[in-house]
DNA sequence: CTTGGAATGTCAACAAGGCTGACGTATCTT
DNA sequence: AAGATACGTCAGCCTTGTTGACATTCCAAG
């Protein structure tokens, strides 16, 4: 694209440069390791993985959700997912129900050990979130919010903003 | 962790709450996913993936880089990074040039052909962060660095500030 | 000059976690 | 009664990560 990202108005948005952004995108890659460290690290005793943290996350989330909507949200296929929530249902961290209304359905939730291995994760992931909020301050931490915002997909971000506001 | 953070100093800290710290995880791992399906888009067509677009990112960053170098940055092992490697070698988008001091060392350049790749894979994720950051302004994107920075792991960070202010 | 260690490459085997395609079953809807 | 929907499952494939073992090449220290 441009070298330089000259702006409309004649003002300089220094903020949009290439060079800019490249660091951004870096910013962004570096960060993301460091995110899912601490789960990874947790999962990888146990036999589970990032899809299991994940299910998991969501399942606590919106406990009762169905496959279906779980599906929307991990934005992987069924297959996948099953794979992940069988050995999770056969390993007693999430229970299965059939639907009230539709049968077909299968609404899903954690067990107490899910409900543990849950806060374990979340727990590490939270203090490294909790640390950088810190470190940044209340206006970083918006500006952050609002940046990871604009760069979802449309339609992710629409189901982000379902559950935004949802409490868990 | 905490129910809710409660702060030291009898300052109300809202931005740290637990669900504050949800939202942002949420966030992180929607973004993230936007982050990625530009360039997993274009490279889905050229059985490439995302192990490839990261190895020519860095190769383009910071032509002649050895490979250890590109192992520490990129966090994989040698035979993860190689067998990547071979097939951008074997299809002549990277060059790989025994070290004039130190033979043992390769190092690594894109051949144009590969930066060609490079360029168009770059051009569409940039574009992304630049709508990103349009949206949500120079002042949100000061506090998007700051706290990605703050997520990163104390090795990678040394890495990514050692690279964040060199030009490509 | 020899030798230890570093840097690299390569082979083999394996696992997680994506994918597609096909099929079956139960259930709901029309 | 027929079709659509929700879910599960089997089979097979791919990418990308892992470990372990081993060969080569070369630098540098003794």
């Amino acid at each position: 694209m441009a070298e330089t990202s000259v702006p409309q108005g004649g003002q300089a948005l220094l903020f949009l440069t290439d060079e800019q952004l490249r660091k951004g995108i870096e910013a962004m890659f570096f960060a993301y390791r460091g995110f899912t460290a601490d789960p990874d690290r947790i999962l990888a005793d146990k036999a589970y993985g990032r899809a299991h943290h994940r299910a998991i996350h969501f399942i606590h989330r919106s406990p009762g959700t169905t496959v279906n909507n779980l599906l929307a949200i991990l934005g992987v296929t069924k297959q996948s997912l099953n794979r992940v929530l069988r050995t999770l249902v056969e390993d007693g961290l999430v229970e299965s129900r059939v639907g009230r209304n539709d049968k077909r359905e299968r609404h899903l939730f954690l067990t107490p050990e899910g409900a543990a291995l849950e806060r374990e994760l979340s727990d590490a992931q939270r203090e490294r979130m909790r640390m950088a909020y810190r470190a940044a301050g209340p206006v970083a931490v918006a500006g952050f919010r609002q940046v990871l915002e604009a760069m979802m997909d449309e339609e992710i971000r629409r189901q982000y903003e379902a559950l935004r506001d949802k409490s868990a």
